[in-house]
DNA sequence: GTCAAGGTTCACAGATCAGTATACCTATGA
DNA sequence: TCATAGGTATACTGATCTGTGAACCTTGAC
């Protein structure tokens, strides 16, 4: 996989306009001399940059992988309280959504994409486990009793959330605060 | 929408076809060609009978969102503890997920269909509103405290587990037995 | 015996799909 | 001065897409 930081102009174009476009209306609805288009760019130029349509989807979520595990990232430095931090991706996902009402990228890929080969599959699966690994070692650090099942509690939540979105039903915030609950009752001493 | 008791042979034969290629593939990748070789029938059937892929795929999803439906009142039941009732859908899901694994087929469809008025649209997305409704339902009539609240984070609960079934993490044994606990802890006297 | 409904066969239209070929332009740097 | 890299412009291939037209067959009901 190509570096975001080795792309040229054009090919940093090109993926911004395929986040849009396959976030938006899905992957294999959205062609790539439409992406061309609105890159501003041509279609040989992609092909030059990415080689084919299954490698700019895999750029694509490769970027989109990076641009949340900041986020989350970030969002977790900036608790000071450990049992806050845990529950942090839940504030991140807040800030997130504001931007992504169309539930995970990841999700929708996979949907998409079944076969395990294509080279975004792997990209997809691995921001799950890298969640669900976040929030083992964020309880582990908080003094958590049983992190590997508080975590995968936490995961589902997160997920279910994320999934739900798109029907607006106000799920984020009750998810968030049972999210919250269940790290506080498994702090020992507060 | 046409009955499913109202199609003929050819017609239950080319949604049945239907099912297992949308599920399977995804909607888009899925031409109407191969569904009406896969169906035994031609593709001037599958016109005649459902006028256009969009309503073809709607008929899909309403042939799949009854089916679940049956099933998970037939769960809720053959509960006799109205406890154990709220919970139903969970255990449902369990024996649904033996033979789909590949994710929620609603949640899925509205990944790749985001345009509202698509016929198929509304069916998605009413799926989850029943769900949440039942949940509500079921949580009042065991004498839950906060069924609103309570029934939004068992919706939450079951989608996060539909959601990460593809990565095969074992979410859903986990998410049932938190489902159970808030379940335990809403009601009064036990 | 006739008529209609369900179904088949096959050809076709028009659009769009991913991907390639060829030639050209322009800036940078050795 | 000249080669190279990044990019543009444009035409093209062959496949596949949804959807239609028209003729024909079979079966059951009246």
């Amino acid at each position: 996989m190509q570096e975001a930081q080795a792309r040229t102009p054009a090919g940093r174009r090109i993926v911004a306009a395929a986040e849009e476009l396959f976030y938006s209306r899905g992957i294999t609805a959205v062609g790539v001399d439409l992406i061309a288009e609105r890159s501003g760019t041509t279609k040989r130029t992609l092909y030059n940059q990415f080689g084919s349509k299954d490698q700019l989807v895999a750029a694509y979520l490769a970027e989109r992988d990076q641009r949340w595990r900041s986020l989350v990232r970030s969002t977790v430095e900036t608790r000071d309280d450990p049992v806050e931090a845990v529950t942090a991706p839940f504030v991140a996902l807040r800030d997130w959504s504001e931007a992504n009402t169309r539930g995970c990228a990841f999700i929708n890929a996979l949907a998409e994409l079944p076969d395990p080969s294509h080279p975004a599959h792997r990209i997809a699966a691995d921001e799950k486990l890298w969640l669900l690994n976040l929030f083992t070692e964020l309880a582990t650090a908080a003094g958590c009793s049983g992190p590997a099942a508080l975590a995968t509690q936490l995961l589902v939540l997160h997920e279910g959330a994320l999934a739900t979105q798109p029907l607006a039903l106000g799920t984020l915030a009750e998810s968030t605060g049972l999210a919250r609950a269940l790290v506080r009752a498994a702090v020992p001493s507060r």
